[in-house]
DNA sequence: CAAGGTTACATACAGCCTGCACGTAACTTA
DNA sequence: TAAGTTACGTGCAGGCTGTATGTAACCTTG
């Protein structure tokens, strides 16, 4: 059976897709070090030629595996989070999402532990900007715009609130009893976000 | 000339010393995976059947230094911090001699970037625990036993407030302005802690 | 103090893995 | 349809990890 005819975008767009179906798979189970390249292309179904010829290396498989988790990630994420509602609701909904997603390993792993060891931080940071960094940041602006909120700075404001997300998804991960352990985590959030709307 | 009769320990002891030192350097300038045993031992003067022999593999090796990273840190957040203080002065002090300490690469590089990574979740902060959580940790427990904060779990409070203190080392070393990126930083948790300590 | 045993170290080797070079096939353009 | 470009296939070179096996240093026991 002859394959039919197809655009070099299309080849192109279809091996892509494959590698980064097959990363996010292998890198969600074995870490980045643990997955080799004939291995990847295996469950690919493509040639190592075809990896090195669309990505440079195996790190530029990774940042765009990265960058496809986290498109995932923010499309639940903004499904979740109530359109109109204080910052509280917003963010505490927002991380109800998050935690929900994070049972995932593929967040876990790809976005959590392996993301700033092989990208460096200020790239992975750099990748999950336009994604669920900026989702944090733009409801921080919104809520300082209406008021909601004492005048902070929101870039750095986000980073921390990320990275309280990030140590939360993976607290629970490793927790023995990890109901308890999330209605604890919840607990504090809640009141750190309390604090952070109430002026002193 | 003939090296002086040594006790084993002292073998073992100088060998390990040696290793660690060097993986301190060269993991912190390169990063766990871009250092090869090689380049290791050479820079610690011994040979690769020493490393195989004391550690079991490169990973132990990395275990070993990361502990000793942590001792390190620990020994500068005891000295900066009053023994006597409220819990807000306690950490925004600790805090500040934190970010001093990631000043230096081998913290942010080996404890803050590769160690989840080589270790996994789990290991890293276990090996953080005696060390810098733990740290953490007992400030809070003296400050809920004096009735300084309301009754919070102690335990993933130090892990959300040690996420918060890596993510802003990271976010200041990365920073275009460190002088105005840190006062913000500082801004930010002072609000959190003194948000943390009132009941609400 | 001597002989056997144990610990620490040295080195050669096997296996794996990455990235590249070079060749071929698929598609595009004129 | 022929030339040119893009996508892919494959063998090779270099490096790196961990182990196996041998040797030297140290310790113990009679």
């Amino acid at each position: 059976m002859k394959v039919a005819r197809r655009t070099q975008a299309d080849r192109t767009a279809a091996t892509r897709a494959a590698l980064v179906a097959a990363g996010r798979k292998l890198f969600a189970e074995h870490g980045f070090a643990g997955v080799g390249t004939e291995t990847l292309v295996r469950e690919a179904g493509v040639s190592r030629g075809a990896l090195y010829h669309q990505f440079g290396d195996k790190t530029e498989l990774f940042a765009e595996v990265l960058a496809d988790v986290e498109g995932t990630v923010t499309q639940s994420l903004v499904a979740a989070v109530p359109v109109d509602g204080d910052l509280v609701t917003v963010m505490t909904s927002a991380l109800e999402a998050w935690l929900d997603a994070c049972e995932n390993p593929e967040i876990q792993r790809i976005v959590l532990i392996d993301g700033p060891s092989v990208l460096g931080w200020a790239r992975w940071r750099a990748i999950c900007q336009p994604h669920v960094l900026g989702l944090i940041q733009a409801a921080l602006a919104q809520a300082a715009a209406d008021g909601g909120m004492p005048p902070l700075p929101v870039k750095p404001l986000g980073h921390v609130l990320l990275a309280v997300a990030d140590e939360a998804a993976l607290y629970l991960n490793d927790a023995a009893d990890r109901a308890s352990a999330r209605e604890e985590i919840m607990q504090i959030v809640s009141a750190l976000l309390r604090a952070l709307v109430t002026p002193q």
